[in-house]
RNA sequence: GCCCCCGUGGUGGAAUGGUAGACACCGGAGACUUAAAAUCUCCUGACCUUUUGGUCGUGCCGGUUCGAGUCCGGCCGGGGGCACCA
């Protein structure tokens, strides 16, 4: 035995390979990218993530897409734009100045460090050059900006809005801060109380943003179907109620309805406890103030007010009808209407709405049914009736349109009918509320305006920007550390010169994150963008994010790049900034969960203290049988989070990039197991191990050769063909079953080598330390990122026979072999001359033959 | 409550309306090894059947079609969003 057979065979070490082909990119400038006309540019895009400090797999699985996207893009000679930013302002800093005592801008800077020094290593074709966090005043300068060009544009405006008020802390909560109607520190019953506040007029873009969305190709049709549900474009009819003694000042009231064909079976007006005269009876009664004081319980948010027992108070008034002029309506304000929507009034059809329906057998009010699914009028309503809008129905008490007639005509119908009486008009009118920007805290974007006593509110100038955060304050009481600075506030009019006071709210989070797209394109202009860099890497590309994005970052973006072409920021081409989106799932993980035999509580175990067998999970140490709850998603407080690092660490960048990759379609949720990732890093070491091999096989060309090169064409193909589709999962099957192809293939050293190569190609975007090591262990030509994308050979994609599937009313019952270009005929022919075929038949003429050439015949007997 | 999406073997999943289960995990058998690990080869939806083959099968119920995982209607279950989480 040779010395030399006693040291180990060198085996596949990615702890070598990875940091030295990042040395080599990073090197050669590879991710760098600079204007260059002469070739086409590629913009991709992933959401930029928030620096929690810790890097999370499905950011892993985020940017490894959109890595394997700039990475093919580059080797088809595209010049790409694949920046890496931080959204970095927002309450979590806030959160953690106030439980650790620490600042939120030392806390984020930190995190953004140590997130950076977690995604290094995974090898993502990031340009780092282009970097930013929205909390540096050089971005948010830019933001104040284009905030005042946006005032300056009409785009900008205050009113009262009703926000979470805390009554105990005395500070406005966010959403996710009130659980159950109540403060999460406090445990205050919450309050919805009116601040007046800055506001972005979305609202006057609904009709476009709506229409846009058909011009959006690359877009999941799920989320163009969200937005436009979200804009909620309505057509109905608008008119007033007039109102018998009302109070002064009050002689009608204005109603907005989408079913005007129901208004002969209105029972009740009902008004939101924000409407005007709402608020005129609440200061004159007690009662409607108790209610009303009542109703204001409880969070802001729409689920909350939807979800909240429908409850009313009569306010003893009536309205008139405007037809039925006999009859008189009562007036209840409800909590279930909203101000914001339509004219903040509605009048209640309860036979054709279940809302109305539960408040009228709540409140014993009449329940008249306009239409009817037959003639038949003795049926009585345990429900309300609510046919489609589409379905023909009968009316009994129309008074526009025919008796017999779907809901959309006889809307039509009763807005026409309605014009011509001089009863209200028709209108059009949008779900899609304004904006509302304004933050009453510390770690956002301040909002540059100043109040002054003299000249009002007073737009800052552009020449004092950026307004900087003072670094000096505390987070000792609950409210906005701004509010209560010693100088800060403190400033000069920019109209009048006067001693003023700065606005003290700051910026929606929002607002950052809607424009840092374009940011990238010039991150250090001294404007908001460059107009030469705008318009040659505008617009992105491919933009992939997650799915919980669909509406409100993705309609604000849209909203934002419109603004920004309206105050010269964009090119008009830029109005819709994304020309493709795809949105990913998550990245889930199971809960190992035992029962505190004390308390009964739930124990949540980390997966490296549990072990598998016969399909149970146990507890290593303990040997307890563990319940396993298969792909939640990930949780700190449910040790299942994980690590990356780690992954990286065990195994390599490039088996977690494989792995997120490999097992579900991309914009499914995706379970991480153990089993998995080791699977794919024992998939890596064998493509190392095979390729090795190859680089020592010295064998002549072999009759084996031709199959081998087939296949290695059908495989880029499909994986090119998976890669342009975002079937990563797919690409990677088609990428195993070429690996396996290679393996058993008899081929001589030629065509093998030639083989592995194009494999390394092909593995290169998902794999790309592995396919450079490769592809230089096989002698190839520089980078692997730099070789140009392996192209098809049609004439290797052909084959001479076509096998096809031969069925007997539907279901399978034989397979031919035909050659490509055999005739329908002969198809027919010998299909059935078929054994299993003759046998069904019995002896029998067939009804009908289908021949789908290439395909499948069917034989209906 | 409202809007949107998803549901296929023990598991993750594949399948322009055209052979359901590609590819992989788990499991099983074998080769190599003193042994183990690693590696390699084969098997692996369920049920019936000696072989051959047959029947069932894509959450549930119905429909369209020569043909449905795929299209349509209704249900059930899970997930995302609901305007101050990012």
């Amino acid at each position: 035995m040779s010395l030399e057979s006693l040291i180990p065979m060198s085996s596949y070490a990615p702890s070598e390979i990875e940091p030295k082909w990042q040395a080599a990119w990073a090197d050669a400038g590879t991710f760098a990218s600079e204007r260059d006309e002469s070739k086409p540019k590629y913009y991709v895009l992933e959401m930029f993530p928030y620096p929690s400090g810790r890097l999370h797999i499905g950011h892993v699985r985020n940017y490894t897409m959109g890595d394997v996207v700039a990475r093919y893009k580059m080797s088809t000679g595209h010049n790409v734009l694949h920046p890496m930013g931080w959204d970095a302002f927002g309450m979590p800093a806030e959160n953690a100045a106030m439980a650790t005592g620490g600042h939120p801008s030392d806390y984020t800077y930190n995190n953004i460090a140590e997130m950076k020094t977690q995604m290094k290593p995974l090898g993502w074709s990031l340009d780092w050059n282009r970097e930013f966090a929205t909390c540096d005043p050089a971005y948010y300068g830019q933001q104040q900006a284009l905030f005042l060009d946006f005032l300056e544009k009409g785009l900008v405006y205050r009113k009262n809005a009703v926000v979470n008020w805390d009554p105990v802390d005395m500070t406005v909560l966010a959403n996710e801060q009130v659980e159950d109607g109540k403060g999460w520190r406090s445990g205050a019953e919450v309050e919805r109380r009116e601040l007046t506040q800055w506001f972005f007029k979305i609202s006057d873009h609904s009709e476009e943003l709506l229409e846009a969305l058909d011009g959006l190709d690359n877009w999941p049709a799920k989320v163009k179907l969200m937005q436009a549900n979200w804009i909620g474009k309505s057509r109905g009819l608008q008119f007033s109620f007039s109102l018998i003694d009302g109070p002064s000042g009050h002689d009608r009231v204005e109603v907005y309805t989408t079913r005007p064909d129901t208004l002969l079976g209105a029972s009740f007006v009902g008004i939101s406890p924000d409407h005007p005269l709402a608020k005129q009876l609440e200061a004159d009664n007690p009662d409607v103030a108790a209610f009303c004081a009542d109703v204001r319980k409880g969070g802001t948010t729409e689920e909350a007010l939807e979800k909240a027992e429908k409850r009313g108070f009569d306010t003893g008034l009536r309205v008139r009808h405007p037809f039925d002029t006999a009859a008189e309506l009562p007036v209840y304000i409800a909590n279930f209407i909203l101000m914001d929507y339509g004219t903040g009034a509605i009048f209640g059809c309860p036979a054709h709405d279940q809302r109305d329906f539960d408040f009228a057998t709540k409140y014993d009010l009449p329940i008249i049914p306009t239409f009817l699914p037959s003639e038949d009028a003795s049926t009585e309503f345990t429900a309300a009736y609510v046919p489609m809008k589409s379905e023909k129905v009968y009316y009994c008490k129309g008074f526009a349109g025919d008796d017999w007639q779907t809901g959309d005509a006889a809307v039509d119908a009763a807005i026409a009918f309605c014009e011509e009486n001089g009863v209200g008009h028709g209108v059009t009118k949008f779900r899609l509320r304004d904006w509302g920007l304004s933050r009453q805290r510390y770690w956002g974007c301040p909002i540059p305006v100043v109040h002054c006593d003299a000249c009002g509110v007073v737009p800052e100038k552009k020449e004092n920007l950026p307004i900087e955060l003072p670094y000096d304050v505390s987070f000792d009481v609950p409210g906005n550390p701004l509010d209560r600075h010693p100088t800060w506030r403190d400033c000069a009019c920019p109209s009048c010169g006067a001693a003023a006071r700065r606005e003290t709210d700051t910026m929606d989070t929002f607002v950052d994150s809607s424009w840092y797209f374009a940011r990238f394109t010039a991150p250090g202009a001294t404007t908001p963008t460059s107009a030469e860099d705008a318009a040659y890497w505008m617009n992105v590309d491919q933009y992939i994010g997650g799915i919980e994005h669909a509406i409100l970052h993705l309609l604000y973006s849209r909203f934002f790049a419109r603004a920004m072409h309206m105050t010269g920021h964009l090119p008009e081409t830029a109005k819709e900034p994304f020309d493709a989106l795809f949105t990913q799932g998550m990245v889930t993980h199971a809960i190992y969960t035992t029962k505190n035999p004390q308390d009964g509580r739930p124990v949540y175990h980390y997966p490296e203290e549990v072990e598998l067998r016969d399909g149970k999970a146990f507890l290593k140490e303990a040997g307890t049988e563990v319940t396993v709850i298969p792909s939640a998603k990930m949780s700190k407080s449910k040790n299942n989070v994980v690590d990356p690092t780690r992954i990286v660490a065990e195994f390599g960048a490039d088996t977690a990039r494989w792995f997120v990759l490999s097992d579900s379609p991309p914009e499914r949720d995706v379970e991480w197991t153990a089993a998995g990732a080791e699977a794919a890093h024992k998939h890596l070491g064998r493509v190392w191990r095979i390729a090795s091999d190859i680089a020592e096989d010295t064998s002549s060309a072999s009759d084996a050769d031709e199959a081998l090169l087939k296949e290695m064409h059908r495989a880029i193909r499909d994986v090119t063909g998976g890669i342009d589709s975002f079937g990563f999962n797919a690409a990677i099957a088609k990428l195993y079953a070429f690996t396996n192809a290679l393996s058993k293939s008899k081929a001589g050293s030629a065509a093998k080598r030639t083989a592995a190569m194009t494999l390394a190609q092909l593995m290169a975007p998902m794999t790309p330390h592995l396919a450079e090591e490769i592809w230089a262990l096989l002698g190839g030509q520089g980078l692997v990122i730099d070789a140009p994308w392996p192209q098809v050979d049609e004439a290797m994609l052909v084959d001479a026979t076509v096998t096809l599937p031969i069925q007997v009313n539907g279901k399978r019952k034989a397979e031919i072999v035909v050659g490509a270009d055999a005739s329908k005929d002969e198809i027919e022919a010998l299909a059935l001359s078929q054994d299993a075929v003759q046998r069904m038949l019995d002896g029998g003429v067939p009804k009908k033959i289908i021949v789908v050439p290439g395909r499948i015949v069917n034989i209906v007997i």
